[in-house]
Parts: C-alpha cells; sequence; structure tokens
DNA sequence: AACCCACTTGCAAGTGAGTTGCAATAACTT
DNA sequence: AAGTTATTGCAACTCACTTGCAAGTGGGTT
C-alpha cells in the first residue's frame, strides 16, 4: 500500500541494507537452515549490534517475541556453526555473539583482536609472527588461529 | 645440619628451588595469608606443573589429599589475588592457573597454545609477533594476551 | 493448494563449573 | 597455653548453558 507512495520506486531497488530481512532470510537458507521466525529474529537482531551481544542479553530481546531462551541458545550456535556468527569469549566466561560478513569461517582464517572491555573483534589481516616464533609455535603443534586481547582504542583512553 | 656438608657454603645462598616447600610457605605469608596445608599443596602444586592448570585438575589432584573443591578454588582465587597465580581463560569457559614468579601478575606475562581437540596447554615464552605487526596491532589498542589455538603435536598425528 | 516429514521449537529437567553460608577447625599472635 | 580470626569441609545453591522429547512448521514435492 505505502510501497509506491512516493510515485518513483519500481524501478530502483531498495539498497539493501545487509541486515536487511530478506537478505537475512537469504543468508539462512543460503548456509541451509531454514528461515524460521525464531532464527531470522535472532540473525537479525545481532546482525543490528554494533557489538557482539551475550546469550543472555539476546535470550532476553528475543523473549519479548515470545522465543525461548534454548531456542535462541541453539540457534546461536547453529548460525555460528554455519559462518553467520562468530562466537568469542572475553575472559568472563559468557560466549558472546557477533555477525560475520557471511562467508564461511575457514578460509579468510586471520588473527582478531578482542576488547576485553568492550568485546569488539577487529581483524588483523596482516599479522605475522617472526620466523622464529613460527618455528616455535609449530614445534607445538599446527596452529589455526591466533588471538590477541587486550583493551581496544576506545575502551584505552583514560576518560573511558 | 647438612648446609655445610661441602664445607665452603656459608657464603652462597642455597639455590632455592621455586617449588621449594620453606620458600612456598614465605611465600603464602608474604602475601598475608595463612600457610595452611591446603593452601602449600595448592600453590605446590600450581608451581610443579610446566603448563596451566584448570581448577578442576588441581581438585581431582588435591582431593587425593583430602583438601574439597571448594577450598581448592578459594585458593586458587586467593593465590591470584595475592599476585601469586595468575588466572586465564582460554577460550574453552574453563579458567585456568599458573604460578607466577611471585610479583604482582602483569609481567611474566607469556603467549599460550592451547589444543582445540585434546585442551592441553603449552607456554610460549620466546614467542614474538614481527615488528610490523606489532606496529598493526599497537595500532588496535593496547595487547595484553596472546594466544595461539590449533592440533597439538599428540593430537595432530594421523594416528590419533 | 495440499501434503509431508525432517528440521525446529517450547518446555522442563539436567549438567557442570564455580560460589556461598555456616559451623567446626586450625594458624598465627600475645 | 589461650585467644582471635582466617580457613576448611560440607552441602546447597547459582548461573550459563544443554538436552530430551512431543508438538509444530518451513519449504520442497505432488
Amino acid at each position: 500500500m505505502s510501497l509506491n507512495h512516493h510515485g518513483a520506486t519500481a524501478l530502483s531497488p531498495p539498497a539493501r541494507l545487509p541486515d536487511d530481512l530478506e537478505s537475512t532470510q537469504d543468508k539462512i537458507r543460503s548456509v541451509g537452515l531454514r528461515a524460521t521466525p525464531a532464527r531470522l529474529a535472532t540473525l537479525l537482531l545481532v546482525q543490528q549490534r554494533s557489538s557482539p551481544l551475550t546469550h543472555a542479553e539476546a535470550a532476553q530481546a528475543l523473549a519479548a517475541k515470545g522465543i525461548d531462551k534454548a531456542t535462541v541458545f541453539r540457534n546461536l550456535n547453529d548460525l555460528t556453526e554455519a559462518g553467520l556468527l562468530r562466537r568469542s569469549e572475553l575472559g568472563d566466561h559468557v560466549w558472546r555473539f557477533e555477525a560475520t560478513g557471511g562467508h564461511t569461517g575457514s578460509e579468510d582464517n586471520h588473527p582478531h583482536f578482542i576488547c576485553i572491555d568492550c568485546g569488539s573483534v577487529t581483524c588483523l589481516n596482516d599479522l605475522q609472527l617472526t620466523a622464529g616464533s613460527k618455528r616455535e609455535s609449530e614445534g607445538v603443534g599446527q596452529v589455526t588461529e591466533i588471538l590477541l586481547r587486550g583493551h581496544c582504542n576506545n575502551c584505552h583512553e583514560p576518560s573511558c
């Protein structure tokens, strides 16, 4: 009804936001999961947040829509496994979830920096170990992930 | 008694092992805690290990001596608060404890490798980033911890 | 358009790490 | 040696998360 109220709509596709409803449904389907209301609401919620969300926060927010916490948690895990979310641990024994670009995790495997204050995750594409350190770590095992923890510049400010 | 059995000892102090019983008692007392058997056993245990110990592992090991898990946990936390231990979270929702030099916390902080298969943790004392990588990471924030994840050599073997 | 069935959900009960209250006990002080 | 106060053991508890299962539903199939 209100779709064409400006008279100039039919041509230009709406600039699809990454958290657009349809594209989000597509994302879910593209990884082989069903786009159920609960799943959709969960992914949209995480996508809309600029910083990682805990299970409790998500469950609380979605409880208003009548979604059970077990469902929220299962979906958070399913979406993580499918590569649409990333799960991280900030050192306080609570998992936090954050939307990824949407590609499946393993290929773009780069080091991350995670702020132990605000939980924000930064990708560090060019980060490398010294040759000697690589050797040392390879002596221990096959490294699949490098994670740095600390205080990000936003949280590190004296004012913060 | 046996102090002078070499005839040339009075001058040089005995090379006190870091996990020596008496020096451990002293350490505990020096931070204002009572050197109880449970506390002593706990600190000795952690000191003797070369890699961080989980609460569960410590509790299990000390249960043999009749020490309750709540006591173990309280002591682990007390000793951590006092700066004799460091508590870290390697991403698997389990606290791990390791002995510090004895000074309060932050100085002897080294990277860890954690096996995502068996959970074993290895300390990587000499691990370093390349100069450029250090710069990159410092542009993002102040790094307080470096963590590598992967498959340790035990788990990586085809046979395992 | 209706059908079907594997995938999902809600509920409730379970798990496991870690914590706490409290009375009994033991370390250090004087 | 006695007193004071930290510490312990036990058991019950919290909190974050998980699981079992019967009922419900998405979405491909007919």
